[in-house]
RNA sequence: GACUUAGUAGCUCAGCUGGUAGAGCAACGCCCUUUUAAGGCGUGGGUCCAGGGUUCGAAUCCCUGCUGAGUCACCA
């Protein structure tokens, strides 16, 4: 990389590396590096009475230093978090030789090295404990500077806040804003409570294809892709709900899978192409079951995260102790717009959909209405967790009939603070009826609903073997993060969120430019002065060329001996 | 996909109705042995996102593009 690229301080960084090498010391050391505590440890064992933690070893990444003479300060930070460190320049190098503090600490190190530290715990005399530091290791040399970010009393100054930077270069997040790794940290938590849950009742945990020849199990726009050796396409899951059913057909009573399933759609604040969900399917149990299962859970989530039911989401206090309230969708319905639209025919609720403003096309079938109803006018109501009970048969082509109306389906979902939450079925058994709903399905299609279902007649058939009465649920992991840690983006739950990739700049190939006559030490000069390619260049004005790159010549003393101007005007000839 | 909005130093941001750039932190130099957003004095650092246009003159006005963010559409 020509120095002509880095910026000031990445340049004095790297001349700090080579005056680190010129004294004999690795900035990058292979050797395992044994500490004895954490930052945390130390901060919480150490008793000045006792005057114990004599001989400590840590290691972490240097974040702020104070630098006074013959002493210094600094902060430390390791996984844990951060401790203080003091350096006393006679204690470092208790010798003659003081290059170690003079020279290597005080000089070479940069905020965002990674060192080593022995030394002994004490308090300092405002109170702050801290390790007193009697050999310093330089573990890796850090090329570019962080961004600072400082903080008094619980206030931050100077936050790295450009949402670009912080989801680009994640790495970068992490380490500057701690509260960053604390939502990770819950994420974890949430998928840990449920799986001991899950396993404490004896359900298997389970991987099925992510590559699957059929995308069924939902709606929506799959990834598609290309095996060579098979010379077939393959789609990248939307759901993994059919492949789980086939392990309920082969005999195991529970089975559960948090799956990363892939919808080629459109992203924003609460949708990644590629999200985390949790699906689980018991034999022998219907939706209501279900619907307890979900709300214990839930519970036992929220105590896990914060000790208590009841978390705030934004503006919203939403308490998530059992029991939760169920609401027929059709109830629903009546409560937020007046209606009841109980036996309405498709005139009807057509009718219905004009008077209260909301757009359908013709396309749509009662299911599809009575789906949008209660999207425009209730779902947003529902704060506090709510199962939304008996959808339409129509929107629901993989959930049994409902027991008491052939027009509705045993399916619910949990709404919270707006949102949908979980989706759960009575699942739907019957093979017959199975492949009827997925030729309703093909119907749509042929319609023009691009998000109708696919028929996966393999799944159909593990159904004429006898499938046991069972009930699912999904439940979106990134979604439910976001609710108990209060994130209100999607990005802000995911490590690695999707992005549009960085675009580089054109830039052509050192040879072309040699080509053209030009000594190759001048190559990055000129597209440093800012032409990139040939063809920028041949547009450039040479007198104007030729002052440019003198001038850098000049400016960056690169000690080159400039070209005549006549050889500038031969180059764009 | 549509609309709105933003892109200025490593980071956070000023820069009004056009006169080619500023602050704090960070960096560099000097001083300082218990400081903590350490402090004091001094110095350097910018293709003002890119490309066009208007103008004597553009960070600023206009157009196009790129990349974010927000609303909406889509997402049963």
């Amino acid at each position: 990389m020509s120095t002509l690229e880095l910026s000031e301080q990445e340049i004095i960084r790297r001349n700090s590396l080579e005056e680190l090498n010129k004294l004999g010391i690795n900035a990058y050391p292979a050797a395992e590096y044994k500490t004895t505590h954490f930052s945390s440890e130390i901060k919480q064992e150490f008793d000045p009475e006792k005057n114990n933690l004599q001989e400590v070893t840590i290691a972490g990444r240097i974040m702020s230093r104070r630098i006074m003479g013959k002493a210094s300060f600094a902060e430390i930070q390791d996984a844990e978090g951060r401790i203080q460190i003091y350096i006393n320049r006679d204690d470092l190098c208790p010798g003659e030789d003081k290059t170690l503090y003079n020279t290597v600490f005080k000089k070479l190190l940069d905020i965002g090295d990674i060192v080593g530290l022995k030394g002994y715990v004490f308090v300092t005399k405002v109170g702050e404990t801290s390790l007193h530091v009697k050999e310093l290791t330089i573990l890796s040399k850090s090329l570019k500077p962080l961004p600072i970010v400082k903080e008094k009393d619980g206030k931050t100054y100077d936050a790295f806040t450009d949402s670009e930077l912080r989801y680009r270069q994640r790495y970068v997040d992490l380490i500057v804003n701690p509260q960053v790794k604390e939502v990770f940290e819950k994420r974890r938590t949430i998928i840990k409570t449920m799986r001991e849950m899950f396993d404490n009742a004896g359900y298997l945990e389970v991987e099925t294809p992510i590559l699957q020849p059929i995308p069924g199990g939902a709606a929506a726009r799959p990834f598609i892709t290309h095996h060579n050796a098979l010379d077939i396409p393959l789609y990248m899951r939307i759901a993994n709900e059919l492949y789980l059913k086939r392990l309920i057909v082969g005999g195991y009573d529970g089975v559960y899978e948090f799956a990363k399933d892939f919808r080629n759609e459109g992203m924003d604040r609460t949708h990644n192409p590629e999200f985390t969900v949790m699906e689980i399917y018991v034999a022998y149990k219907d939706y209501n079951w279900m619907m307890e299962f979900t709300e214990t859970m839930l519970e036992k989530v929220a105590m896990a995260l914060h000790g208590q039911t009841k978390v705030m989401i934004g503006e919203n206090e939403v308490d998530f102790k059992a029991p939760y309230r169920r609401l027929s969708m059709i109830d629903a319905i009546k409560e937020h717009t007046g209606i009841d639209i109980t036996g309405m025919d498709v005139a009807g609720l057509r009718k219905v959909c004009d008077d209260l403003n909301i757009e359908v096309d013709d396309t749509f079938g009662k299911g599809k209405m009575i789906d949008e109803i209660f999207g425009e006018k209730c779902e947003g109501h529902m704060i506090q967790p709510t199962f939304i009970t008996d959808y339409p048969v129509e929107m629901s082509p993989l959930c049994k009939k409902h027991r008491d109306n052939p027009e509705l389906t045993e399916r619910f979902e949990l709404m919270v603070n707006g949102k949908e939450l979980c989706n759960a079925y009575t699942e739907l058994n019957d093979p017959i009826d199975q492949l009827e709903r997925f030729q309703e399905q093909m119907k749509l299609s042929e319609n023009g609903d691009d998000e109708a279902m696919f028929i996966d007649m393999d799944f159909v058939r593990a159904l004429e073997y006898g499938m046991p009465p069972t009930s699912g649920m999904g439940i979106g992991i990134d979604r439910l993060t976001m609710f108990m840690t209060g994130q209100d983006s999607i990005q802000d739950v995911l490590f690695f969120p999707q992005m549009r990739p960085e675009k580089k700049a054109q830039v052509d190939s050192d040879e072309l430019f040699v080509e053209l006559g030009i000594a190759t030490e001048w190559v990055e000069v000129v597209r440093k002065a800012g032409y990139k390619t040939i063809a920028a260049l041949k547009e450039a004005k040479p007198g104007k060329l030729f002052q440019d790159i003198c001038g850098l010549n000049k400016k960056h003393k690169l000690g080159l001996s400039n070209p005549s101007q006549d050889d500038v005007k031969n180059w764009l000839a």
